[in-house]
DNA sequence: TAGTGGTCTAGACCACATT
DNA sequence: ATGTGGTCTAGACCACTAG
């Protein structure tokens, strides 16, 4: 109503007058994406509090000196990571919630990279052998052909965290053994040019039989976290299947899930 | 090269040029969204092989007699969906794998409503409780405040598979136990107006207590999936928060990530 | 009735990959 | 050198929500 009002309440669309936006046309970098990371920037510091309208985006791009496509842009990807809700006839607010950013989508790379200290990785097995039906199927090469077994034991604070047990194609890359205990295998995945971009997973439980609580410090019988991913590239090939076990005593997947309309 | 070639290999940008799009502009479903829609059908019809190239999006556009955003548009959300890939400087491909679209990123819905066959649920409690701690801290109500806790037992095939625990504010809506033993919960939150848009998850395993046990007819020690569950609605507002144990010998989950660049 | 986001157009220039 | 997708512009009209 009042242009001057209760300051109680937020002046709707005044929340974002005031900030300032550095946008470089000379850079490399897209307007759009420049915009985003600093809204996002502003949400993450609280510049912007939950519940906040962002104002028209019409407004918005005139006081930018963006076109409203490229506004539009910026704002949606917001929107796909669950920062913003647009709604028809009302405006663009940041989304009410306490949980900014809890957890990347990822575990697609080494979960454990980020739970606490550095892991450490022993190989227990790196070598080349017949695909069995299973490899065979999951990675879309002839059953008997040449793929990659791979197994590590990881360990946190000096205590194993899961047994891991991997198959690659043989033609992808060289796993070398070293690097393989100093890092995670997506990530030599990633420094050799192959960038993953979908899995499918299965995740469930089942007691330990004794090699497995052998392997990973338990008692025979004890509940483990079982999980078997196929990891497809860019293209969709297929790139790795792996079977891991986890200790559930030590491990548990932590992870957000955003429902696309 | 030629452009009456060796038909073994496909002639690239020949595969769409055969098909044809029926887009009504009268109809209220947004062009971008039809074309979609088709696009989406021929890949999973075969029209379109994996490793196909769409052609280029300018031919493509002026062909359908739409813009080019509009087409890119379209094209965008198959590749978001992981059916597309687009390469710079080559074209834009059927994305070359097996897994077509093997689950939706769904768990949100009740997973086990499309497991099999229909499944019988009884609710144990359903009442208004004070909000202990953890209810209290994942719903972002007062410690102590009213909400309401629910207990149902889950089967299929006559067998016991999951006990859920679900913790509601008391605001949200009526539940009515009739209706909750012939649907999901989440199948009434949406017809109640509610729609789902995040949710964080937790997914472990542990040992079954004596009393879990008894309830899902496995014997103590058995291995359990266990996971816990905050919901959120479009505007990041907590819905829901469920602490949920699965049967590990009749239930796994099952889904696909998509690596988001 | 006014204001918002949702959709769509018809161009343009650039960066990149292939030939 | 050519062709591709990636980005960006400056408009337009529509559908929905609010007061």
């Amino acid at each position: 109503m009042a242009k001057t009002g209760d300051r109680s309440r937020a002046v709707p669309g005044s929340a974002l007058a005031l900030l300032h936006f550095a946008l470089d046309r000379t850079s490399p970098v897209p307007l759009y994406y420049q915009l985003a990371q600093q809204l996002e920037a502003a949400i993450e510091q609280g510049a912007l509090a939950p519940g906040d309208l962002l104002g028209n985006e019409i407004d918005l791009s005139t006081r930018l000196g963006l076109s409203r496509p490229t506004v539009r842009q910026a704002i949606q990807s917001l929107v796909d990571k669950g920062l913003l809700v647009r709604r028809r006839g009302v405006g663009t607010q940041v989304v009410h919630s306490q949980v900014k950013r809890p957890l990347e989508l990822s575990s697609l790379y080494d979960d454990l990279e980020a739970a606490g200290q550095g892991p450490t990785t022993r190989v227990v097995r790196n070598e080349h052998v017949p695909a069995t039906a299973d490899v065979a199927a999951a990675l879309g090469v002839p059953e008997g052909g040449d793929v990659v077994r791979l197994e590590r034991l990881r360990a946190t604070h000096g205590q194993p965290v899961a047994f891991l047990c991997n198959h690659l194609p043989a033609t992808l890359l060289d796993l070398d053994t070293e690097r393989l205990e100093s890092t995670g295998l997506y990530r030599l995945l990633r420094s050799a040019g192959i960038t993953l971009h979908s899995a499918r997973q299965t995740i469930g439980a089942r007691s330990a039989t004794a090699e497995e609580a052998g392997l990973l410090a338990e008692k025979e019988g004890a509940a483990l976290l079982t999980m078997q991913r196929t990891a497809y590239d860019d293209t969709g090939r297929p790139v790795e299947y792996g079977t891991h076990v986890y200790r559930a005593s030590r491990y548990a997947f932590d992870f957000q899930l955003l429902v696309r309309s």
